[in-house]
DNA sequence: AATACTTTTAATCATTTGATTAAAATATAT
DNA sequence: ATATATTTTAATCAAATGATTAAAAGTATT
């Protein structure tokens, strides 16, 4: 096979493209990306997007699809470990997102705005339906409340103020720093104090 | 002055085009909106959208101008109100903003997408720079912790747990729905339950 | 009714944008 | 070294898109 090396340099290029596309996608979302800024940020020639990719949304759809499986494998992985308990997972869902979302922010915008454009291809596409509320993990809480350690809530109540709490300061990220104090060192101290905080505040809505 | 039954008039489609142009820019955000589509949707000439408002970034700042506005007008009323307790403001804002957005869903993902993609320019303009962190509402707060009724948190903490309690919902409706039992008559009825919860949960929080 | 002013329309423009093509450059195989 | 295959480039295309224009239609004023 005489492809070893020309396929390095392929996926160095192909790579190239994707991080840029990466970058501009989650940034600006896919109708404000323009292909040429993909190429002109990867520094490559725009023709070698479309020989590489096809299309605008060919690669898009790529981008996008990474991006929510690499989301949902974590969590699926979490939500359904059956050794660890619901409190257990309760940290390590909130400290392994936070850690992750704190390197990447743009993620859950551009996730939940794509969706919102076009929910039912990229919803249906990842393997999710029901995915929560079908989970281990609540089906723990759900004996947790039936033992009377915690109090009856709604799954759907607990997941919004879970995912509420966490997912949230990301996304109103720059209204936050308007509305607040306006640090942003300031902020991503905070995000770090509730890697600790939500779960003990999860727990206390959950005896209210 | 013989304007009184063309102003009508003309109100009358400059209207259509606004109702329209909100309708779209709302759903589908700035960049995916084609002044066409506008166009359509308010039945008027393409030509028209330029002659009243001269292109489509002012035609956006107009309708962004009155989202911002709209949502700060209350709110900025409801916390500095001197005459409500902490507790009043607590309701009052949960109540007033979960039955605006039930009317309007798709007002938070605009905002603050569109936020995101230029901060500077549509933060600046509303004037409501630290308008949370110096507001009645927070200063109640913190005599309400120097009188020891709740326990300390940091402003910027409370204000992510409130707006992320109230406000997510709305933005991940799409995904909370694929993940949960993806009921939206129930997904509506749990939201204004959320009414009545929130306050109570934010309450709990604070004793923690 | 005649005139002036405002609103609306159809046609068209200029740019932007996603995509393609044919040739050049580079790498691989014989 | 030559031939073949792959990758890259510059130039160009076609469609989409925001905007303009000049004429038509409608309204108000005298």
């Amino acid at each position: 096979m005489a492809k070893e090396a020309s396929k390095i340099l392929d996926k160095s290029t192909e790579e190239k493209i994707k991080s840029a596309a990466r970058l501009l996608f989650q940034q600006k979302g896919f109708a404000a990306t323009r292909t040429r800024d993909i190429a002109h940020e990867s520094g490559i020639n725009l023709a070698l997007l479309n020989y590489y990719f096809r299309s605008k949304e060919k690669l898009f759809e790529l981008i996008m699809m990474e991006a929510l499986t690499g989301f949902f494998a974590v969590l699926k992985s979490i939500i359904n470990d059956p050794n660890s308990s619901f409190e257990d997972k309760l940290y390590l869902l909130v400290d392994t997102y936070i850690t992750r979302l704190l390197i990447n922010e743009d993620i859950p915008m551009f996730i939940l705005s794509e969706i919102r454009s076009n929910p039912k291809a990229l919803l249906k596409v990842i393997n999710a339906e029901r995915l929560m509320i079908d989970s281990v993990f609540i089906h723990q809480l759900q004996k947790q409340i039936e033992a009377g350690v915690y109090k009856p809530i709604h799954p759907n109540h607990f997941l919004m103020n879970f995912m509420g709490l966490t997912v949230f300061p990301f996304i109103a990220k720059p209204m936050i720093l308007h509305l607040g104090d306006g640090n942003e060192t300031e902020f991503r101290k905070q995000l770090e104090e509730r890697k600790r905080l939500i779960p003990i505040w999860i727990k206390a809505l959950l005896n209210t």
